[in-house]
DNA sequence: GTCTATAGCAGGATAGAC
DNA sequence: GTCTATCCTGCTATAGAC
């Protein structure tokens, strides 16, 4: 059983070395970001980073594998749900909780710019996606059955607009700013999806 | 007047630059776009390039200049528009209207990466954004008054969020989708404002 | 498994001839 | 003004000792 133990200390390792490496892409960017940087930030040598992970790209990419299980879990829990549009809200406020926090304004800008240099990067982001994708637009289709959304929607297409204008609240969030964006946000989903939603609805 | 032709011709030159340095800095990055690559591709030397600009920063601050009488020009245009709803969306159909080439979509995530590298660029960014969101202030003021806009949303913040929704197409613009993004950009802004627009009017 | 040391390469910017 | 040649810095990734 030493493996075992072998094995978790190998993992928390690894994930100590993401964590401050997470933090280092989102503040200066992939290409500012050396190895040698993360290196010292995780208080180990350059040797001992190239041990854990292949090449650069590959701890870039480890930041973002817990997206997949987290994205299940997210749209799972609203699986059977009563009231679709209220779930969808939910979801909304879930998913642009973080939007504030300069960590992960940083990390969406340089995924945008490095999925492009890292096929393997591009297919965990996709597989993300997809499931997102996926479960937004099965929840806008339950609520245009039930009557709570215009049903002259397409639901693929209002799912994809959706999962952008919460990119847009992470691009543009100002994290001085003293207002929470996700109340607007909520407001600007629900009208765009056809509830007739007045200011004072906002939750 | 020989001074004067030598500016013109100047100024064609390094606009020649800025043009060929643009794309390459969509496709391939602000970082991985070496001035090398640059001179190549525009056909001089780095030795030149470096006589136009004072260094690599400055190629692609060069971009966004332009921007500035763009803007100014575009809210000039419906200063004294008798339907300011209609010339919010009008505007906004404007602004989107490179979102589908390629070029604006991975200028965009440059931009957002090399900003906070570059004060310089920065600055003329803010300037930018600073008419931008004046003008959509004041129209949506104005509509607000006209009575084509929900009165309770605070015109500033609706302003912004504008601004980032006509962010989000840019971002989720895929350039061999064959729908155009701009209709359905203009029923969120539409629905956005209150105004209950139906899918039918799109335009 | 972790280190130190360094190979090996590439890129931004400049010098100086023409 | 435009070129060629190159300096110099700084980076990723590896080799090899412990």
């Amino acid at each position: 059983m030493a493996r075992t133990v072998d094995e978790a200390r190998h993992r928390e390792r690894r994930a100590l070395v993401v964590e401050t490496a997470a933090e280092l892409f989102a503040k200066r960017g992939f290409a500012k970001t050396t190895t040698a940087s993360i290196a010292r930030a995780a208080g180990i040598s350059t040797g001992s980073l190239f041990y854990y992970f292949t090449d650069k790209h590959a701890i870039f990419r480890a930041i973002f594998e817990q997206d997949i299980p987290d994205s299940e879990a997210l749209f799972a829990g609203h699986a059977d749900t009563t009231d679709p549009l209220a779930s969808i809200l939910d979801i909304v406020g879930t998913l642009a909780e973080p939007a504030r926090e300069d960590l992960a304004h940083g990390l969406l800008v340089e995924l945008l710019r490095v999925i492009d240099d890292d096929p393997k990067l591009a297919r965990v982001v996709m597989a993300n996606e997809a499931i997102v994708h996926t479960g937004f637009t099965q929840l806008i289709e339950k609520a245009a059955a039930a009557g709570s959304v215009d049903p002259e929607l397409d639901a693929g297409e209002a799912a994809t607009w959706i999962r952008s204008i919460i990119d847009a609240a992470y691009l543009n969030a100002d994290p001085d700013a003293k207002t929470d964006p996700v109340p607007m946000l909520k407001l600007i989903v629900a009208r765009f999806l056809g509830n007739d939603t007045s200011l004072g609805d906002r939750t």
